[in-house]
DNA sequence: CAGCATCCAGCTTGATACTG
DNA sequence: CAGTATCAAGCTGGATGCTG
């Protein structure tokens, strides 16, 4: 086996995502969540513009963009840059703490990404045996 | 409104997550979902009962850890080991490939978990200087 | 271009009740 | 214990229209 971390999940950290009332819940949502993850990914290529960032990210609307930026932004993990010109021109870009959340995220996504295979196969494998019963 | 496939600065890889269609997104909701992600974080200890899954997942009602856990054994992430006893016994426990996951996963809310602080400080000043205006 | 406000369909979720 | 079934409520998110 790798050298990974055996740690128990709780360590003595003053954060615990498991609990309910715990403000790393609502964090880890904002990253995780349907858009948050998708956001963060396509900005770790690089700042983007508003409507560069919606075509990236494939179905978002433009609310759901704008309301997960805005998530994103109040977290101190993406940071918004307006140009006062006419047009406007406003860039979106990682901070420091959002490129380290990125890349961790990045890692699983990419992970997931290179074992579709496998997942497709279980999930045959999965649906043939119930549609058996 | 079709999709871009194009990749980006990404790797050659038949799957990508940033297309709207692309079967990996529905996979990494279901790791990243709202439950799917404690889920696998609470079997990263070990094999856990339904009670006890929902006991560590804090909030989680019966019925959507009932769901999310079926997700994630259709995806091939998690096994179900049904014991024919009575009172009924079942134990989930990550498979390889969800142990993988698992790890992944880990090492992000892990991270987060523990910039929390900057995250909160991050809001603080957000919300104060839109307060300001 | 870069957004915000509003409306509302429908999906998600949580309670509750019930089964093996 | 380990779930399934059902139903109401509420939140999510898309479409539309408007502003600077």
């Amino acid at each position: 086996m790798d050298g990974i971390q055996e740690r128990t999940a709780e360590q003595d950290l003053p954060y615990n995502v498991f609990a309910k009332a715990c403000p790393s819940r609502g964090t880890l949502e904002h990253v995780t969540g349907r858009w948050g993850g998708l956001t963060l990914g396509a900005l770790h290529e690089g700042p983007l513009r508003f409507n560069e960032l919606r075509r990236r990210v494939d179905g978002v609307s433009e609310k759901m963009l704008s309301q997960t930026l805005h998530a994103l932004e109040r977290d101190g993990l993406v940071h918004r840059e307006a140009q006062p010109t006419n047009p406007p021109r406003v860039d979106y870009e990682l901070t420091p703490l959002g490129r380290e959340v990125a890349e961790r995220l990045l890692s699983l996504i990419h992970f997931v990404e290179g074992r579709m295979d496998d997942v497709l196969a279980a999930r045959e494998h999965y649906d043939t045996a119930r549609g058996a019963l």
